[in-house]
DNA sequence: TTTTTGTGTCACGCATTTGTCACCTTGTCC
DNA sequence: GGACAAGGTGACAAATGCGTGACACAAAAA
């Protein structure tokens, strides 16, 4: 569904700030305090981008950065490096350590915000598309709408987000517990089983006589969704 | 909504000037102050006209004109090229880049006005019109008046700002908190459900004998304003 | 002033959605 | 086939989200 983005800053002040803008402009978010908690997270669940503070504790930046690029998942994540102003500014500027974009401190919120999407663009278009197509189904994000040959359907807010989330990952198989990270939140705790539920509504409300079934069950690993046609 | 000019200027002093009479005249700016990020404005937001200088650091003015007539979102966009006299005025005069028009400095605001305002027309009147339709609603936001089926409605002044807004942004769901945003403004502290309250009162408004609900509740996300007929 | 109109909250009722469980079906391995 | 594990699904109680009438208060009009 949202962009996830980590936002690995030490300062209180500044990551709540980033926090809560980000949450406002519609991304999810989650905050590392230093540069062992920031690989932890990345790990934990793949992040659509990364905000990354050059002076960090325990592990800096640049160390984190490469350490994130040498992961396969995270090899092509973008990562926008904040610094202050003097950080040996002319070495940063070559963004040679690996990461995409850089911020001087204090940046404006708005060309922060102009250069994720940017990079986020380049990186994963369909995360910031409104209206993705997956063989017959159709998904529009913006408008909260889902069809299957151009047939309007009607999904519960739950079966939404998870289409929404396999949509932008077709094929891909997810376990129960990476789809409970995505869908429902990393806070929440939910059975695992209760994944296997809303798939099954899911599965419903997508049914349409005549029409195969998208999601693909895998065997002791997950789901997946496919087009079909 | 106001129409969004994209200000690509390398002078910080020019800049700032267009960006306050433009602002003044009820414009939305952005400011470029080199090519490159001129072409990453310009795909972050489609503006609905360009004022590019000639000279740029990084991109010549005629090569951002010319990339961005390539992209399809800006191949029609209006773009005033902004010449200092002696610019090889006659390759310039020609136009054969891509621009459709130009001034030469210094310019009177003015005048620049007018051939804003004349392009626009061109290129895409409805930006200039102060009634628009979604549907069967009509909403003047000049006059503050609203019509169903030419049927003159009393609303009141929230209610007016909240379908304002609703119909400049047709089939896009809006979050309580987004519409408390748009339309109360940043800094007021209401209730979210306040809102549930006004698009009770504004569907009331609208309600005419035989016509459906043109407002979409989607649940847990929030409110969309829709066509019906 | 009195009257009218508009605004923000609240509480209650209702419908939908949710998470879980239990039981059933299917697949896999020996 | 038998035994076990994994996935499917109907049922249900609890939670959640939404619509709305009522009300107090403020601002504007008369």
């Amino acid at each position: 569904m949202k962009p996830y983005v980590l936002i690995v800053e030490d300062e209180d002040a500044l990551a709540t700030l980033l926090e809560y803008n980000f949450g406002k402009e519609g991304y999810e978010t989650a905050i590392a305090m230093d540069g062992e908690e920031a690989l932890l997270l990345a790990s934990e669940r793949t992040p659509d981008l990364i905000l990354l503070d050059w002076m960090l504790p325990k592990l800096s930046g640049i160390e984190v950065c490469r350490r994130l690029r040498r992961r396969k998942e995270t090899s092509k994540t973008p990562v926008i490096m904040l610094t202050a102003r003097g950080d040996e500014t002319d070495r940063i500027t070559g963004l040679d350590f690996g990461a995409d974009d850089y911020m001087i401190k204090p940046f404006s919120m708005p060309e922060l915000f102009a250069r994720t999407r940017a990079l986020m663009r380049r990186a994963k278009p369909s995360l910031l598309e409104d209206v993705i197509r997956v063989g017959d189904v159709e998904v529009d994000s913006q408008a909260f709408r889902v069809k299957r040959d151009d047939q309007a359907l009607h999904l519960g807010p739950t079966e939404f987000r998870l289409l929404d989330h396999f949509v932008r990952h077709p094929g891909r198989v997810f376990s129960r517990e990476q789809l409970l990270d995505a869908v429902w939140g990393r806070d929440v705790y939910v059975e695992a089983r209760t994944v296997d539920v809303h798939i099954g509504r899911l599965r419903k409300a997508l049914k349409l006589p005549g029409k195969g079934d998208p999601i693909r069950t895998v065997r002791s690993a997950g789901y997946a969704f496919e087009a079909v046609d």
